[in-house]
DNA sequence: CAACGTTGATAAAACGGTTTCTCAAGCATC
DNA sequence: GATGCTTGAGAAACCGTTTTATCAACGTTG
């Protein structure tokens, strides 16, 4: 029952009776001829099931209708989403897309990036996990264009990030707005670079009094951070905006375990919006989703548009972050309620 | 600075000398020539920095050296490892993958298989997140190999999927080596395949006395089924095994909450190993790992023994899975230290 | 020395499309 | 009626490889 051989655009020709020429130029809405002729050919195509040969096509065209996603983010944690947004984008203009582990080694990169080059990729999408970090592979001279998501390029690069600070500041205005006057922020390793752009944000809107405390990305840090909080001499902390959702998530493990009520005594927010975690934390955890999707969906756009051979601007792009507001904050008066999430505008 | 021409083989024939015939044999290691010849031209060719166009190549060899990934899988929970393993196994072959997110829309399965169609991969994976459900789309009379991983395919089919019997049976057995008396399973809804497959391997070990909680693979239905089987009537088990990590992580804070010590007084054991859930239980958990990069190697090589040509016989693979012992389950003696994680093997 | 294998290498034909060039026919213009 | 322009279509070149068929040169053998 398997269709053994394909239908070329031979066949097409000979049952339409035309020439191969014609039939190419009908197909693809290219050349001259009468209407007639071309409607005819498409119709015999259609009706013969013919579908082009995407390597011969590529080979003429100088272009595969393929894209490369290079990443070092094996658990994909922030490349999925990336991923699930660049695919959507791109589907649609029937370009496919190679997925590319590369974890920290420089020599495995090499060698995707090579076989890329090889298959002739339209662009490649280098996405990363940190954006003060760059892969480790060089794709700085390349002859393709490259896109950064969520890791550091090149000087003139095209790079697209989220915007940190203004999520952070989001969260923290909403906790302030709440009514939290004592608000600490609870987050990872200074080394990060989002870290201190979302600490920035926090201590602009609480001005003073702000306090941090830095630590790993883990929940085990929420609670240790909780116990040094608690346990310390001076007033209790009454919101608390986290770097992460797992930080998140062991604070408000720590707090209920400790009997203070989240979120009648205490107001927490996380960041990530890592579904597994911060809608498996009771209460269900506020946080600061990324817009990871939206960032594949835009990073498909510009690459798509760069394989054009259109002119895209370089820089860094922040794409902005949006607060989900869930249990953990509070009954919240501003709120707006769709699909029992209430979502804050950016 | 950017290289703007690539090298082709032509080039490559020209600077040593020879025809593009003899280029082509001498870097392929077909034909006839002398040792000398072939070794010209292979130099030639690495000093010019050459690269076979891929498209070329896959136009005249009807091999693209590509493969399809079709998931389901969009949270990437069961595909990433998969993924990471198929990726392994093809990348010294320098074969890539397109990787393809259909969620459980048909039209965009076979908008995706089309496309893979067109671009001539050489084979399809098939990847699901239960070994009872079919993808959205009919890959059965394709004329291109297909492997199915954790998800259902037809009668003739080449599948993989894991042995929950197997595992199911390793955890529980373990359980009742550390001595545990009364041991219960919480597992999910009845109507997954994989749950009939570890309940009756659960079923098996502990014999007379085995009770079975069904409910959602949620973290909640964790700690609901504890306080079912705490606040009833009857004595309180010793042990529990659970259907996967969500429902292990619910129940540990369960117990932890009541002031039942995990695992002094109770031992936990779940399913799964996914990292984010089980490392991060306090105490970490026990948990039968599914060895799904394995499955994903052992996908690719078989993708690429029918790529090749070879015959390989049809029907379900089960993979064996590993009991992964960490904190939750109690100090075990037979317990071999590595990484600070004790391995029993298969 | 004629016939015959081998050997090393090449020319040319695929592979399946797209694109450029050419050309005959039809029609308007002067 | 010769000229020129437009239109519709096809022949052929091309993309960059691999593969097949061909062939000259060179022993070997009878």
């Amino acid at each position: 029952m398997a269709k053994a051989e394909r239908i070329r655009i031979y066949d097409v020709a000979r049952v339409a009776g035309v020439s191969v020429a014609t039939a190419s130029k009908a197909l693809n809405d290219t050349g001259r001829m009468t209407e007639q002729t071309r409607e005819r050919v498409k119709q015999t195509a259609a009706a013969l099931g013919f579908r082009p040969n995407a390597m011969a096509r590529a080979l003429t065209q100088q272009r595969s209708f393929t894209i490369g996603l290079l990443t070092n983010d094996t658990y994909g944690r922030f490349t999925l989403p990336v991923m699930a947004g660049v695919a959507e984008a791109l589907v649609d203009q029937g370009v496919s897309v190679f997925l590319c582990g590369i974890e920290d080694d420089a020599a495995l990169g090499q060698i995707h990036v090579d076989a890329m080059r090889d298959k002739q990729v339209d662009g490649i999408i280098a996405a990363g996990k940190r954006i003060d970090r760059r892969l480790p592979v060089d794709l700085s001279n390349l002859a393709i264009p490259v896109v950064y998501v969520f890791t550091e390029g090149p000087e003139d690069a095209i790079t697209l990030v989220s915007d940190d600070e203004q999520g952070a500041r989001e969260a923290v205005e909403w906790l302030v707005q709440l009514g939290r006057k004592r608000v600490v922020h609870i987050t990872g390793p200074a080394s990060f670079a989002s870290v201190a752009a979302r600490e920035a944000a926090y201590r602009d809107v609480v001005g003073a009094g702000a306090q941090v405390l830095n630590g790993p990305w883990s929940e085990a840090w929420g609670h240790e951070a909780v116990a040094r909080l608690w346990d310390g001499a001076g007033p209790h902390p009454d919101g608390i905006f986290c770097g992460n959702d797992q930080i998140a998530r062991g604070v408000v493990d720590a707090l209920r375990e400790r009997g203070v009520d989240v979120p009648v005594d205490v107001s927490v927010v996380g960041f990530d919006n890592w579904e597994i975690v911060a809608a498996a934390t009771r209460p269900p955890l506020s946080t600061v989703d990324m817009n990871l999707k939206e960032m594949g969906r835009e990073a498909g756009r510009l690459i798509l548009q760069l394989a054009e051979g259109k002119a895209v601007s370089a820089g860094i792009r922040k794409l902005p972050c949006k607060l989900l507001v869930r249990q953990s904050c509070g009954s919240a008066l501003r709120a707006s309620h769709s699909n029992g999430e209430a979502r804050l505008g950016i």
